[in-house]
DNA sequence: AGGAGCATGTAAGCGGTTACATGATTTA
DNA sequence: TAAATCATGTAACCGCTTACATGCTCCT
């Protein structure tokens, strides 16, 4: 699922701007992903040219003008071909993973360090997805809360077994020492 | 962590060629990343130019010629600086969760098509993980074995929430039928 | 007067894939 | 003799980020 899916999504449920869409993606996806300008408007002109959105020029007097994009027919098919294109399969590429995976190297006090300090980042992350609960309770539909819930499973699983990794390397270090 | 680094990180264990570090690569990783020839050649040739490998050409008559590559004292240097960077956070890009979260276009059992199907396929990820595990616990050293194990846990937990995604599917569509 | 927010965009570059191209040797 | 494996590479392209550039309005 790339961007133009993404941003097609957004506008079944309603017509945006560009700057809108940026808006929409980083309350619902912060967690997970980002998307920024130099992706968007390029995105947008692209689908305006194949006829999957169609711009409308606001002129305003209160602020500076915009430009409306609104889905297609054409737009709409297109969004439901990619939702119902095969998922391919999940590659946790995680730079976390690369690091454990040459931990060799360093020393043992690098080592913990880095994984400690990344199991507190994705605690944070995990904080800062509960209390944005309620706004996403408000705004989302089933499905997307469905995800919600889905990403938070995932940090607390990340942070579990993070915090197996941080007793790994305790014990292997105290027998180090003997 | 970039591709480079990588590279530098196989080659801190031993001298190869860039076809033998592309299976060492798949072998390792093959569950998490994947890496191709039209990356790992010119990383190499670029890497040469900085000085972080040097480059041996052996001429045989039993296969075709092939140049090795020996990691320097710089590159060394570079592999460790660039282990000691620090974490980006993990953002967890999943085509999965950018389905679920447009869900509301499908029809119930396009939903569950989907979920159903993407859990197969990662319980047969986790299977070949498993069946992979005694070539792993011969060339592993701890620290690669850790992040097996790691790999592992991550794809038990995404089963799990899967099935737990399913579960709601479900529910909801009973209470849809009512 | 200055900063935050609204709004649109471009250019350069990074990191990577896919498909293509070549050619040798070994195994079935 | 055909297929698999060994081995190296290029060209075109994709998707995206970062940094830059512009200019307006509202609030303090």
């Amino acid at each position: 699922m790339d961007i133009r899916s993404i941003l097609l999504g957004f506008l079944m449920h309603d017509s945006m701007t560009g700057y809108d869409l940026k808006k929409a993606f980083s309350i619902s996806f912060s967690f997970f992903s980002g998307l920024s300008y130099g992706s968007i408007y390029p995105a947008l002109r692209k689908m305006e040219k194949q006829g999957l959105i169609s711009k409308r020029l606001e002129i305003r007097s209160d602020g500076p003008n915009r430009k409306i994009y609104t889905i297609t027919d054409a737009g709409k098919a297109a969004f439901l071909d990619a939702l119902r294109v095969p998922l391919p399969r999940d590659q946790p590429k995680s730079p976390f993973l690369m690091r454990l995976f040459f931990f060799t190297h360093l020393s043992p006090e690098e080592r913990q360090a880095i994984v400690v300090n990344y199991l507190s980042f994705v605690e944070e992350t995990r904080r800062q997805m509960e209390i944005a609960r309620p706004e996403i309770e408000a705004r989302a539909d089933r499905f997307q809360f469905l995800c919600y819930e889905f990403g938070l499973r995932f940090f607390s699983d990340l942070t579990r077994n993070l915090a197996q990794v941080v007793d790994s390397l305790d014990e292997e270090e105290k027998e180090e020492r003997k």
